[in-house]
DNA sequence: CCCTTGCTTCGACATGTCTCAATGTTGGTC
DNA sequence: GACCAACATTGAGACATGTCGAAGCAAGGG
């Protein structure tokens, strides 16, 4: 695998660390890489309070309330959102260095082309 | 599933169309959130030259030739880069316009909160 | 025309993911 | 304490994904 015939190109230039954080930032595409978590971070990243209560994100969907509890269980863990309980009911909000983060790649790709390679 | 108990908040405000929207840019961070991936874009994305050689990127990972084949085939597929091939050779590419849509969400969630909710 | 090289496609298998019903846990109310 | 509502966790089943070896297809060279 990987053995590369003699005639090619050249010698891969390969960036020698970035894969660990390669691993890091792809673990925060793959949580909006669902279309019922992406809706959730928009619903809670986008909303003018800063923060959304579960029990308004719940019935938006057409989902059981144990699936949209996991997927905002991701979303956390991958960094994205914060939760905090208040009395019976619990908050989310968005954390938007994460996201910025992500744009920044991004941007990187959509305008000039340069740095911040992963 | 998605009953609301009556002391709640309010009935969920709901942004009617954007479901189909996600779905679609779903697919995108979705193509971006295996870590393979993810760097096999970054590699392409950020050559200066503008395009890599497949015999450049299959020897850069620990994974068979097919295996990567396959991920860039998902990348294709997700329109985030495209492919030509040029005798025996095939190269591919990085389109923008594509990563441009992720980063503008992404950054109006960092910077201000407005807009292009999805 | 055959053979080699670069890359894609196919078939198969192990692992991961999404979803649900059932059960737990936490906090407020009677 | 007993009860109820809001979320979380668990366990299980159906489906998707990552990976490989083997086979296929295209281009160039003898």
């Amino acid at each position: 695998m990987s053995k590369q015939g003699p005639g090619c190109c050249e010698p891969p230039p390969e960036e020698p660390p970035a894969v660990e954080q390669a691993a890091e930032l792809a673990l925060m595409f793959k949580a909006l890489g669902d279309p019922v978590r992406l809706r959730l971070f928009s619903m809670i990243a986008f909303r003018p309070e800063g923060e959304v209560c579960v029990c308004e994100l719940t019935p938006a969907f057409e989902l059981s309330q144990p699936t949209i509890s996991h997927h905002l269980k991701l979303l956390r863990q991958a960094g994205l959102v914060d939760s905090e309980r208040r009395g019976t009911w619990v908050y989310y909000r968005a954390r938007p260095e994460m996201a910025g983060r992500m744009a920044a790649m991004l941007s990187s790709v959509a305008g000039e082309r340069r740095a911040i390679a992963v």
